[in-house]
RNA sequence: GGUCGCGUAGCUCAGCUGGAUAGAGCAUCUGCCUUCUAAGCAGACGGUCACAGGUUCGAAUCCUGUCGCGAUCACCA
């Protein structure tokens, strides 16, 4: 990496000129601002006091120090405290060499690093997968890729949440009303129709509850005395005894949802190693707590409920067991998260995908983790994201204000079949290919999207925007990746020329700078467990190649060395495109 | 009320461990398709970085306080 080395340089330089100890992290060395010539800068103000001299004097002693000791500097301007280094067109040109040379060029070296587990899409069985889940499961998935890359063993798993009282509405409310409805006899998707009921459920129990309020209950006892809530409650108690019936329709129902998330989940392009469902983990997550108690690391109150006390570590207390002994998700979690420690015994980090809201949830988790004695506990990471917001504000389920993701997904579908066959550039593609690439335009849009934002923070969704094919979009990359392809299809031979020969103007270094970044963009992503950030470095690097583009003809140069050295230079742009999308589970089709 | 997060152009967002005149995209306006795909390029317009202090050669960035918005503090998950 070049940056070391001339901070290195730098270092030493320092300590020639000025006779000063400096370490090399100290040097600032940062990308030069686009109106100054260079690539590289050196901070120089922090220098002067060593120096004692000017910024200006500083600057140029040390430029001439580096320029007259590294071959591939070929110049330094000095502009107040900033000394701009400027490569020599060889030195970037046998990195591109290089790079161009390198299979997997980006990536660090296969599994290097430990085992990461990475949580993500933790859905209820009760209803449909929304624009919430959306932004989680590309977070998730992308994450995982991004982890990968940096030389990390991934294992991508799920948590099911397919128990509790949400279920046994849905349940309850079927039975009810559905008339022996099913996904097939009802033509829809099996989340779908389970998620109809759990509607049809609140709407019976709101009116339940508000014709009760009108002869003169609280809002409270109406709510208790509600016949279909009561009978939720007592599906519950069922289903946690394993009656029979109960339990049957509990594991139709869920079995409708799961072949619908399946569907989802194939169409998003995602997929998972290992599943983990709660009506599985509870009981480990149980058993732990109760030994937890013999060991004195819990307390059992006289009631029979069962609390973890963390007020010393500033939370609170904390249920884990209730009187009647059944689990809360708390213990669930804490099941899971042993269970999974004990399906991949040599992972060195666990993260969990889920949302903001849940920030408290998870501190309690790991805390308690740590409580119970789990070494791993230290490593497990909460990769929290920010909500989802809609220009009319939150989304609720209640209200019917939520994006269904297949909805979502499938406009954005068509959107880009609207606006392609507008284009009209596909002539001569089979039907069936230009399918698959409506698909590919509208998924990218929809990806790239959610994941250009910073996952902590709320972002806003907004529909006109979110389909928009132009500018910061995950089109717009396609695009310059498809232009590329085009230009190399018209090349035959090895892109083969003599590197003397080879002159950089300005947009050419600017490209240079990018692709020699891209490794260090990877890590920084991997180290953030930030998509947004490879998704704005790519972004750059697609502006960075259409003005080289649009300003320098590939096919048309003057010479047969230059035609070569830029198509070799707009190939590995597009190899970086398409690494770093699929590091977003974006695909690059070669021609749009 | 306690805790955590956020506040940058009309809108949506970048801005890394403090560094140059705070950057993109959208929107508005002006140019560019008889050489490689115009889903593009070149340019114009647009900012009291919520506010007030502090730290220093230098602050959107770090610290303190104020205001505004959000999340959370469930025997829901």
């Amino acid at each position: 990496m070049i940056e070391n080395y001339l901070a290195a340089m730098c270092a030493e330089g320092v300590k020639a000129l000025f006779d000063v100890e400096v370490s090399p992290e100290d040097i600032q060395v940062q990308p030069t601002r686009k109106d100054f010539d260079g690539e590289l800068t050196i901070v120089t103000f922090p220098l002067v006091r060593f120096a004692k001299k000017s910024p200006e004097e500083t600057g140029s002693a040390l430029g001439e120090y580096l320029q007259s000791r590294m071959t591939e500097v070929a110049s330094y301007g000095v502009v107040k405290g900033f000394l701009n280094l400027t490569f020599t067109s060889r030195f970037w040109v046998e990195n591109l060499l290089s790079a161009s040379r390198k299979e997997d060029y980006g990536f660090a070296e296969k599994d290097s690093k430990g085992l990461v587990t990475v949580e993500y899409a933790s859905p209820n069985t009760n209803k449909p997968l929304h624009l919430g889940h959306l932004r989680n499961i590309f977070l998730g998935y992308s994450v995982s890729e991004i982890l990968k890359a940096a030389g990390h063993g991934v294992k991508k798993v799920q948590i099911i949440n397919d128990r509790g009282i949400h279920i046994c509405k849905s349940m309850v409310a079927w039975k009810k009303f559905g008339e022996g409805e099913t996904p097939q006899s009802a033509g829809i998707k099996g989340d779908k129709l389970v998620g109809k009921y759990y509607v049809l459920f609140d709407q019976q129990f709101k009116k339940e509850v508000a014709e009760r309020v009108k002869e003169g209950m609280s809002q409270e006892e109406a709510e208790l005395a509600s016949p279909i809530m009561q009978e939720a409650r007592e599906t519950l108690l069922k289903w946690e005894e394993k009656e029979p019936e109960v339990y049957a329709l509990w594991e139709k129902m869920n079995a409708w949802v799961y072949l619908g998330f399946d569907k989802t989940y194939d169409r998003m392009g995602v997929d998972f190693d290992k599943l983990y469902y709660e009506s599985v983990t509870w009981i480990t997550g149980k058993a732990v707590v109760l030994k937890g108690v013999e060991d004195g690391v819990f307390n059992q109150r006289e009631d029979g409920s069962i609390w973890a006390d963390l007020t010393a570590d500033g939370l609170d207390e904390k249920l884990l067991l209730r009187k009647d002994g059944t689990t809360v998700y708390m213990t669930q979690d804490i099941g899971t998260a042993i269970l999974r420690y004990q399906d991949f015994p040599e992972v060195t980090e666990m993260v969990y995908t889920v949302g903001n809201e849940q920030e408290y949830h998870f501190k309690v988790l790991f805390l308690i983790l740590q409580k119970l004695g789990y070494e791993w506990a230290n490593n497990c990471y909460h990769l929290s994201y920010g909500m989802v917001e809609l220009p009319e504000g939150k989304m609720k389920s209640r209200e019917g204000t939520v994006v269904d993701a297949d909805d979502i997904m499938q406009t954005m579908a068509d959107t880009a079949k609207e606006l392609t066959e507008e284009l009209g550039k596909l002539e001569g593609i089979e039907k069936a290919e230009k399918e698959r690439l409506y698909e590919s335009i509208g998924m990218a849009a929809l990806k790239y999207f959610l994941l250009k934002v910073d996952p902590k923070k709320n972002m806003l969704f907004d529909p006109k925007e979110s389909i928009d094919f132009n500018g910061h979009t995950g089109p717009f990359i396609q695009y310059a990746h498809a232009r590329i392809q085009s230009v190399l299809r018209n090349i035959e031979g090895a892109l083969e020329f003599d590197s003397e020969k080879i002159l950089l103007d300005q947009y050419e270094r600017q490209l240079h700078f990018k692709i020699h970044s891209f490794p260090k963009t990877v890590e920084a992503a991997a180290a953030d467990y930030s998509p947004a950030l490879l998704a704005n470095y790519t972004f750059d690097l697609v502006k960075d190649f259409n003005s080289f583009y649009q300003n320098s003809s590939i096919l048309h140069a003057e010479t047969e060395d230059l035609k070569n050295y830029r198509a070799l230079l707009a190939k590995q742009v597009g190899e970086i495109i398409k690494t770093s999308m699929a590091l977003m589970g974006i695909e690059v089709p070669d021609r749009m």
